[in-house]
DNA sequence: AAATCATACAACCGCGTCAAA
DNA sequence: GTTTGACGCGGTTGTATGATT
């Protein structure tokens, strides 16, 4: 089926977004929340397309967002997540309080995976008994990646959730990934299953 | 001090999915 | 059952800023 232009183009401004923008978008949204993204920009008098809006609210302004650096187990659980879970930034980021997909997936992009590409083990494992110490270096990233990603569609929801929590080692993930049955797609239930799996994620204080 | 390069982050684009009509 | 509109996701690009030469 043909897809509908995400919005008009004419008249509706693009690029970075003013202070009075985000304020007029926060103002919005804290009033009558955001029932329907295509409709705010009108609703709130903004010149811009619903789909600017929901990202800006959603990585930038919603109150939800942690700003500042990644710590060493933030990154930590990313590199291990993304060995499990692939480029599934949303899910990952479900993971991490406060951190949005879009910041996780800068974030890889910008250091995590050239640390890896560098064959440099995660680095929480600098620290005295760093979580993911197991004892074992990480395997260069290579291009394979996104299709280990699909491959993905066999492994079950209760393997990985106990081996998150377990701090399983990769190989132990690859051994579930290759004898699990079936996967999911819907990002709810992977959340919902890795949440109820117990305290999956042992998420620093921050 | 100026030019160039590298990095980090914000934003956009296109596609897939889902629900309502 | 099909069509359509809206949302969300992941990939990619653009740009500002800092580091280096």
């Amino acid at each position: 089926m043909g897809r509908a232009p995400c919005c008009e183009k004419d008249g509706l401004k693009r690029g970075a977004w003013s202070p009075e923008e985000d304020q007029r978008l926060a103002d919005y949204i804290a009033r009558h929340g955001h029932p329907n993204w295509r409709a705010l920009p009108k609703h709130a008098g903004l010149l811009r397309c619903g789909k600017s809006c929901r990202l800006r609210w959603v990585n930038y302004l919603s109150p939800d967002i942690k700003r500042g650096n990644f710590t060493a187990d933030e990154e930590d659980l990313i590199i291990r997540l993304h060995q499990t879970l692939g480029n599934r930034w949303s899910v990952i980021a479900a993971q991490l309080p406060g951190r949005t997909d879009n910041e996780i997936k800068n974030v890889w992009h910008s250091h995590l995976k050239k640390r890896l590409e560098d064959g440099l083990k995660p680095a929480a494992d600098h620290d005295a008994g760093g979580r993911a110490s197991h004892g074992h270096q990480l395997v260069k990233e290579d291009t394979s990646s996104s299709e280990a990603v699909t491959d993905n569609s066999f492994l079950s929801s209760t393997d990985v959730t106990g081996m998150i929590d377990l701090g399983a080692t990769d190989e132990d993930l690859s051994l579930a990934m290759s004898s699990s049955s079936n996967w999911s797609d819907d990002q709810d239930f992977w959340i919902k299953m890795l949440q109820e799996g117990g305290d999956i994620i042992d998420l620093p204080e921050l």
